[in-house]
DNA sequence: AAGATATGACTGTCGGGTAAGTTACCACAC
DNA sequence: GTGTGGTAACTTACCCGACAGTCATATCTT
């Protein structure tokens, strides 16, 4: 049996295995790891399961090509973030505005590192805490470095409020996807006006920097 | 067939029906709704999958019950609290402080109202629904008045900054679960010390009551 | 012909849900 | 006290659909 609809379509591997990413990452993203199925990726790819086992293996596989991806790419933007010498509320603030650019038409790829559906162990979790450590080390940077400056460094302190830092983060881009009306810039600008609402305005004077928080200065090149 | 091991145990229903709750809330709240399965809870208590089905009906039904009993449980004293005059920064932490206390030693039930593997729809998303709107408009009420103060007053603002507060209360309750050396004490403490560490102590003096922050006073008489 | 790109149809397992039967307890007659 | 029937508390053994994963086969390009 299995008659007549095979053959090639002509499309070679390596964009074949893009557009899946692509796909899956969507719907992982919009549904968690254990909410989607490979069939599901499959369908929306208008190609066959088989042909996803062929290329990634297993559904583990897959999840991680899409790890692999979303998760350099947030990794290695948050990182360069960190090169500058922003600190305090100001570097916070350079953080989410890259952040906001780099995932203005792909919001979905935030809750791929995060999903709390993925497995706990395993090559998964391996991957995922890779870059979640990496993401969790600068984050922690900033937290102690801004707490010290209050006289604040015990280990667990800095530790819950790398946490707290983490899930501000984590509920501006929950919110965000909710809100889609809502342009990367208009997320900034209203962390700002919180910031300043929460902080009051002589925070930012105290900056080293002396950028004017909005961006216009090298600290937000990464705008497309 | 069907040999033998049947048969009441003495187990009255009322009872029976608390000991799984209890068992499931436990599971449901370090697992997730997916990751649990009814017959890994009937295991745990020592009882047949089909008790279970007998006295919850599903899967749903037996979460609504812990929805039912871990939601009430919240929500009235989030409710409770509010009452009580402190206003900006101190409700907030007269808020933590009575979360602590009444979940000290049950600290999962918290994550089930806030699941986020549980279904997006049905009776499920509309108990959880209810719930958190409970809560969510006290934390609304606490953000609008905070933010107004300071001169804020946008719809999708305000929106946000709540958002933003309950993921920062979400990610205190998920560091203190991974964290089961700290008591309750510990974790108000440290939040006062974080909260001053940020804000500056002025902004404790400004409020309208004259308590100290450390629950002295009224505001933190939950404490068993 | 060979190898890459593809597919239909299958298997196995896991977990929600059910049917039918078993045992303990209690009330009441006698 | 002892049968006797009703009911509440249980269990074993099963069904069934969803989904991860596989096999054999088919078509296209060169």
């Amino acid at each position: 049996m299995a008659r007549s609809n095979a053959g090639t379509k002509g499309v070679p591997r390596l964009d074949r295995e893009m557009q899946i990413v692509n796909i899956a990452s969507q719907s992982f993203g919009a549904d968690g790891y254990a909410a989607t199925s490979v069939a599901d990726v499959a369908d929306r790819a208008g190609i066959s399961k088989p042909l996803v086992y062929n290329y990634f293996g297993s559904k583990d596989g897959l999840f991680l090509a899409c790890i692999e991806h979303s998760g350099a790419l947030l990794a290695e933007e948050i990182e360069r973030v960190a090169r500058d010498e922003a600190v305090g509320i100001q570097r916070g603030l350079n953080t989410l505005g890259a952040m906001f650019d780099l995932l203005e038409r792909q919001r979905h790829l935030w809750r791929i590192v995060v999903d709390p559906t993925s497995p706990a162990s395993g090559p998964i979790a391996e991957a995922t805490a890779s870059y979640t450590a990496r993401i969790e080390k600068l984050a922690h940077e900033g937290v102690t470095e801004m707490l010290s400056g209050a006289g604040l460094t015990g280990d667990l302190d800095v530790d819950a409020m790398t946490r707290v830092w983490l899930g501000i983060v984590d509920s501006l881009m929950t919110w965000w996807v909710d809100h889609p009306a809502e342009s990367a810039d208009q997320m900034l600008q209203r962390c700002v006006r919180l910031i300043t609402a929460l902080f009051g305005t002589t925070l930012f004077g105290s900056t080293m920097t002396g950028t004017t928080l909005l961006g216009d200065d090298d600290g937000g090149e990464g705008r497309a």
